[in-house]
DNA sequence: CCTAGAGTGCAACCAACGGTTGCATATCGA
DNA sequence: TCGATATGCAACCGTTGGTTGCACTCTAGG
């Protein structure tokens, strides 16, 4: 019934800002390297690779060798999946929230009618 | 187009797990204090209180003094933003996420075309 | 009133993490 | 071979989640 049933790492990966920041650039310029995508971010390519490494442990991207450069691209299966949990995560809140609301509206009417008595 | 168009507040307070499941146990037992909160969790109360603060500060809770007790309680309207916003971001992913499908099928039918003449 | 207990708040300290700089290494191109 | 480019590794800094320890306040009993 808990919410947090998600993988954890999953989560963290995309919660940190610079690397959502990441994977849009590379959803939107359909992959790339250290270097190319700390030229778009106002953080150093050493941050860059470092959030890079994270991703890729965590298999939403992939980064593969090319002589000097080291090119990255987004799984779209699995960035998928952690979008889907996301909205899981949403929805249990809604839920969640809608049930308060009830509740509260549940003894709300109550109270009216023991007033009027 | 880019996506962090968040209260990036509100995002990061969401993104901590243990803030996750602090929201979690206040909605499902209509407040507490901090005190009470870290029975149920594997902090120490000082933790709990902390996060309470965090959470106090971008709205997400309110904190009330009753007497020597601090009670805390969800602002159910300011969560249900939170979680709209999260959606949000998942709508956008996907949207993304759509395209790049697509355009991949585009150029997996040139192929084809390209190879059956 | 005084005292014991419960609940809180503040401060110092530690570990993990995002970020930076500096340097060494490997590859491409002339 | 030599210079330029791209990477990787390591040390260092500030922030933050977490802990422990202590002082303060409020409540309840004698």
């Amino acid at each position: 019934m808990s919410v947090p049933a998600i993988d954890d790492d999953l989560w963290s990966a995309v919660g940190d800002p610079t690397r959502r920041q990441l994977l849009d650039l590379l959803l939107a310029e359909g992959g790339g390297t250290a270097t190319t995508l700390s030229a778009r971010l106002p953080v150093t390519r050493q941050a860059v690779a470092k959030h890079l490494g994270v991703l890729d442990r965590v298999g939403l991207v992939h980064g593969t060798p090319s002589g000097r450069e080291r090119r990255y691209d987004v799984d779209a299966a699995q960035l998928a999946r952690a979008v889907a949990q996301l909205a899981s995560v949403g929805a249990a809140w809604d839920a969640r929230l809608a049930r308060v609301k009830g509740i509260a509206e549940t003894i709300q009417r109550t109270r009216d009618a023991g007033q009027e008595g």
